[in-house]
RNA sequence: GCCGGGGUGGCGGAAUCGGUAGACGCAGCGGAUUCAAAAUCCGCCGCCGCAAGGUGUAAGGGUUCGAGUCCCUUUCCCGGCACCA
């Protein structure tokens, strides 16, 4: 064998080898257990990042070791395609969305492939392509039949210079990104998924999702938000223009703190309320603030952080069971979009309203008291919007607590006809409208005569045009007759094509079902999806644990209720890996604003002890600053290249470093030193291997004794200690927690390196924790292991090797030592037989000259002994 | 602001059930090899202390024979907040 480690050698021969063996076609076979191992599809922005890297890193450790174990294992892998970044990519460079995006899927999948995953890339998909979104389509339609996909009006980012709608990202500081103009919000009819109608099942199914971690769950049911609350009406007199009572007379809210509900001294309602347009009509001042409300950005973090603003309407309610006259306010804070659209204000006991209240010099009532407490409207403090405590200045409800106050006060509004308890989701529908070119068309005609319509199915898939080019001024479909002009499939007139695509959640809701079941071009899904389905391990950024996984699984059950899947949860297990971070410069000049700095294009400065202070630039010494850790990115500068790091150490360095050096749910941070010593271990299991074919294999028997030899206390030692760290990694292989496992695999090496190797009994100790280490870091490292399993003669495919057990008999031991402790602080060890009982620990401990030296005399007031581990003495 | 997660040597991290804190690696220091360097190998390496020992897991408090791990308070950092993917 080759006496130097050759990465890019060893690597191409061992990928020829699958290629042309096939390994990693997956095929339906009932008669093993099937692993259907899926890493989130990237969206393909041109090069792999390193987080991406990691991403598929861990699928594929997990992949090649459920195959090892002998399960029919499927790692697919396709293209989200779709997205904001091609379009921005078309208005800076004046190319086609779908060519950019084609490019880049072709040079991603070449350093996938240079990467040595276990892909069966027969099962490609890439989300743009119409065999894809027809099925989006097709689906979409069915919902619509069923009455969850609606059309109503939706609040967007309004950029009035380019007179088009924005994203949030594309949003800076209130203003659009190419214009700079002030964004304002705008109200426009978009089509929506009613989410909220699987709200209960969405919930109640977190609890069949053992495998998940237990944060995400969390985070989700905290976003689909299920309170019980009461929704009541304000009645009132207020008449419109033409004389007609307003909302009939009533004034929606709802709250879940009907216990508070006469400390009510305001009410507040969003600037598009009807009441406030109402108002407006003869108030200039009002007119001006609600012009000013719908200027910003639609952000909930936004909303929330803003200074809370409000003025009069001048306009008054009836409180429902005062009888009290409440004024109206318009208030920045309150949206449209949520609820009613109006609140009822009790600034004694909801911080927001106490705040505003403060601010306008509205009446502060405390409604709710707390033994021992003392009210006070000088500040706000904690306790006041506590459920705890009862009602006071409440009239009838005075001395309720909580619970009992909401059910008295729900069923006098009841009796009044003006409300009632109320089920709330804070769960909302998902709006699938966006008005930009690079997505799934809505497949809805736009008939003059006959309204919107339907496309037919047989005319499924509406095809995007690839050729447009996006200038930033709107969606280039507008200027497309060809796409534009249809006929009605009602009244067969001419009519108009919807230019709205697909938010590119759609796309990303359901792929991993078609990789079960790829090239039916009849079919959104086929029987092979109940053979695949579900995903037994999904792996992907943590930043997807609510909306990708919450709309995924709306997705699956909406499939499920039209009987195309048979099971209600697309993830069975999920694994939430941190983000691939590394190091910031940048320098601040008024001229250019920031500027970048490329880790490899500054020199660092470390403090006497070794930590960084600072940094200068290589190109003129003059400092930068430091901005510590953050996530990889390319207007940053601090990416780095996955093509670089394989051509120089390789794909298996780069594999071995992402587990060894963060578990995976952690984030973690590059760090060149860090990879040279992933690469530095790797030449050194090449060189053992040398030695292996050298030293050892000359030396093994004809016939193995190793089961029934006794070993001298050496190569004892080496195979207790070997399988000792097998059964750890094999326990941490199950946690998924990677980086103990290459741990492990690095201590075998040393163990190893160490051992003796001049006898035929040695030899076959080495050639046993040789295997061993070389199948445990074969997931981890394929192709170093995949040369040196054949060159060394263990077999000819460690893929198809069986994983290795540790074995009881090689982890026997005569003799254990203990911690010693006297009164919990540790003095020293204790060595006792294996089999000694507690009373034998106790007398060994005592007498120990330790104990003895630290017991001062006194006698032992209690002995604590865990097995197999410590004995405590206490004094 | 709201929801969720986290903080352990100079650095990444380990510590399975509340049981030896710092495994493994990086950096650093000393040595071997070398004409020299690279590469490789050996040794040292939390802090204070000559040592015995003391002390130490963001800060403060508590429970326990024993706390990085459990409880309370504070603080800083990260992710998400519905049109980035």
């Amino acid at each position: 064998m080759q006496e130097k480690y050759d990465h890019s050698a060893t690597e191409k021969s061992a990928q020829g080898h699958w290629e042309r063996t096939a390994a990693f076609q997956a095929v339906e076979d009932a008669s093993r257990p099937k692993y259907y191992c899926l890493s989130m599809f990237p969206y393909p922005s041109g090069k792999l990042h390193m987080g991406h890297v990691r991403n598929y890193t861990i699928g594929d450790v997990l992949t090649r070791f459920h195959k090892m174990r002998g399960f029919n294992v499927m790692q697919p892998m396709g293209w989200d395609a779709f997205g904001l970044p091609a379009e921005n990519a078309a208005i800076a460079n004046k190319v086609p969305p779908a060519q950019w995006t084609y490019d880049n899927i072709a040079y991603m999948k070449g350093q996938l492939k240079s990467l040595g995953f276990a892909i069966d890339w027969s099962r490609e998909l890439a989300t743009c392509k119409p065999d894809y979104y027809k099925w989006n389509q097709w689906l979409f339609l069915r919902m619509l039949e069923k009455g969850i996909a609606y059309k109503k009006t939706q609040v967007v980012n309004w950029d009035p210079v380019d007179q088009t709608v924005l994203a949030n990202e594309q949003v800076i500081d209130g203003r659009g990104w190419r214009t700079g103009a002030v964004v304002e919000k705008r109200e426009i009819p978009g089509y929506y998924l009613a989410i909220t109608q699987y709200a209960e099942e969405l919930l109640g199914d977190l609890d069949t999702l053992e495998n998940w971690p237990e944060r995400v769950r969390l985070m989700q049911a905290n976003w689909i938000g299920k309170s019980t609350g009461v929704r009541f009406a304000f009645p009132h007199q207020i008449r419109d223009a033409a004389g007609e009572l307003i909302d009939d007379g009533k004034l929606w809210v709802f709250t879940t703190r009907a216990d508070t509900i006469m400390g009510v001294t305001f009410c507040a309602v969003a600037a598009e309320h009807p009441l406030a347009t109402h108002a407006a009509r003869s108030n200039p001042g009002l007119a001006a603030f609600i012009d000013k409300c719908k200027s910003g950005s639609v952000m909930e973090a936004d909303m929330a952080t803003m200074e809370k603003e409000g003025l009069r309407t001048g306009l008054y309610v009836t409180h429902p069971l005062t009888g009290e006259q409440v004024e109206v306010w318009v208030g920045n804070y309150v949206l449209m979009s949520y609820g009613d659209g109006a609140v009822m204000g009790v600034p004694s006991h909801d911080e927001r309203d106490f705040a505003f209240a403060r601010k306008y010099d509205l009446p502060i009532v405390q409604v709710i008291e707390t033994e021992g407490r003392t009210y006070s409207t000088d500040a706000w403090q904690e306790w006041y919007g506590t459920k705890e405590g009862h009602c006071t200045n409440s009239g009838k409800y005075d001395g309720l607590g909580y619970a009992h106050a909401v059910d008295a006060v729900a069923a006098d509004l009841n009796a009044l006809g003006l409300g009632d308890k109320k089920l709330q989701w804070r769960l909302r529908d998902w709006g699938i409208s966006r008005q930009r070119y690079w997505g799934c068309p809505i497949p809805i005609i736009h008939c003059e005569a006959c309204g919107s319509l339907p496309v037919p199915d047989d005319q499924l898939p509406v095809v995007l045009p690839e050729d447009c080019v996006p200038d930033g001024s709107g969606n280039p479909l507008h200027k497309r007759p060809d796409f534009l002009e249809c006929s009605c499939p009602q009244c067969g007139k001419p009519a108009r094509r919807e230019t709205d695509t697909m938010d590119t959640f759609v796309d990303s809701s359901w792929y991993y079902a078609r990789f079960a079941t790829p090239g039916n071009d009849t079919a959104m899904v086929d029987a092979r999806v109940n053979y695949w389905m579900p995903v037994d391990q999904y792996i992907g950024g943590i930043e997807h644990a609510i909306l990708h996984l919450l709309y995924s699984r709306f997705w699956t059950k909406v499939m499920g209720d039209l009987g195309l899947v048979s099971y209600r949860e697309p993830f069975r297990r999920l694994l939430t890996q941190g983000m691939v971070l590394n190091h910031l410069f940048s320098r601040r000049s008024d001229k250019t604003g920031i500027e970048w700095f490329a880790p490899d294009e500054v020199d660092l400065i470390h403090d006497a002890s070794g930590r960084v202070t600072g940094a200068t630039a290589r190109r003129d010494g003059e400092p930068v600053d430091y901005g510590g850790f953050g996530t990889m990115s390319k207007s940053k500068r601090n990416g780095v290249d996955p093509n670089a790091m394989i051509e120089q150490y390789g794909a298996d360095t780069c594999r071995f470093f992402m587990m060894f050096t963060a578990p995976p749910e952690q984030t973690l941070e590059w760090s060149d030193a860090g990879i040279e010593g992933s690469y530095r271990f790797l030449k050194r299991i090449w060189a053992f291997g040398n030695v292996f074919a050298h030293e050892v294999r000359p030396r093994l028997p004809a016939t193995r004794e190793l089961a029934s030899a006794k070993l001298p206390e050496t190569l004892a030692t080496l195979r207790r200690e070997t399988h000792l760290l097998l059964k750890q990694a094999n326990y941490d292989l199950g946690k998924q927690q990677f980086n103990t496992v290459a741990s492990a695999c690095m201590k075998m090496l040393n163990a190893l390196e160490k051992a003796p190797r001049d006898t035929a009994l040695a030899a076959e100790v080495i050639e046993e924790a040789f295997g061993i280490l070389l199948r445990v870091l074969s997931p981890i490292t394929p192709h170093i292991t995949h040369a040196l399993w054949a060159e060394l003669g263990y077999g000819e495919d460690i893929l198809r090797a069986a994983w290795p057990e540790p074995l009881e008999a090689a982890l026997a031991q005569d003799e254990i030592e203990l911690v010693l402790q006297v009164l919990g602080k540790t003095r020293g060890a204790v060595k006792v037989p294996a089999s000694a009982d507690r009373a034998a620990i106790e007398a060994l401990a005592v007498a120990s000259e330790a104990a003895r030296r630290f017991m001062e005399g006194k006698p032992a007031k209690k002995i604590i002994v865990v097995p197999g581990r410590l004995v405590n003495i206490v004094v």
